[in-house]
DNA sequence: CCGCAATGCTTCCCAAAAGAAAGTACGCAC
DNA sequence: GTGCGTACTTTCTTTTGGGAAGCATTGCGG
């Protein structure tokens, strides 16, 4: 598969590079890619769901960085969420279509990480994940003698 | 601009819904999707940088968090660095073949991103409801008296 | 009649992670 | 020998995230 390096690439290229910080951009970036975003985003792609069902789906999330997700993502319109008053009470999220826009780009990615993840954290050599071990090992690496 | 709904979906459908938690897919989109990856990542697409070059390129990212996002891609076969025994020392940073990879799915995500990041910002409430601008200034308040 | 279960959040407390800034190593110019 | 420039590491402080209990409401079991 080859990557073609001719790609058109809109106005990344142009600037010195990335979105500069506080810029817009910069915001919508660090909601959607925070620890849980993703998950939740990808979780509604396949329709309106309830709290409980989210917390299910994304598996380890705590209730509190749900709550904050979901209100980040309803604040950036992403996803709507329909209250209903009713006892117990029930609560439906649901992708908004900037929301389904958004989930579209980011279903490749996810896709292509469910695909090649086992490749990539089996790799030996340097270690699978780089928090823990040579970093304290080797203190210095740049001058080699 | 349409966004297919009638998609056909990879193995994300298939099984409950998301990556277990724990298993390979969750730890590289954790790596990938961690406040800097794709930053570092989409920055490293036009080509070799040395660490002063990416750190002006991740405006914000303190050397530290640099160093440690570094380690996490390079551990997972994103990028390769390339240190050279000169005085002063000098680092080359690249992406690999996979990176590469990674990247080309990327880009349409920040390139969507990087053309609807105004419009999210600057909707307050579309919804018509009071939860406007960004989410995470909602203090306390629950059910509304 | 009373307490308990079910649901969707919020709040408190503490651990983990991110940020700021200073330190380290090296050779060369001064 | 002092200071500079580069690429990190280390230490300390601030922010963020997880765990668990609490709250509000009401139908249901006992």
């Amino acid at each position: 598969m080859t990557v073609s390096t001719g790609n058109s690439l809109s106005p990344l290229q142009g600037a010195d590079g990335i979105f500069p910080a506080g810029c817009p951009s910069r915001t919508v970036l660090d909601h959607v890619s925070s620890k849980w975003g993703v998950l939740i985003l990808v979780a509604l792609w396949n329709g309106p769901q309830r709290w409980s069902e989210l917390r299910r789906r994304a598996e380890g999330i705590s209730e509190k960085m749900l709550a904050q997700t979901l209100k980040t993502l309803e604040g950036d319109g992403f996803l709507h969420r329909d209250a209903q008053p009713v006892i117990p009470p029930r609560v439906d999220y649901s992708l908004s279509n900037r929301g389904r826009e958004l989930v579209a780009v980011l279903l490749p990615l996810v896709s292509w990480i469910a695909e090649h993840a086992d490749e990539i954290v089996s790799v030996p050599g340097t270690a699978g994940s780089g928090e823990s071990g040579d970093a304290a090992e080797a203190p210095h690496g740049h001058i080699a003698p």
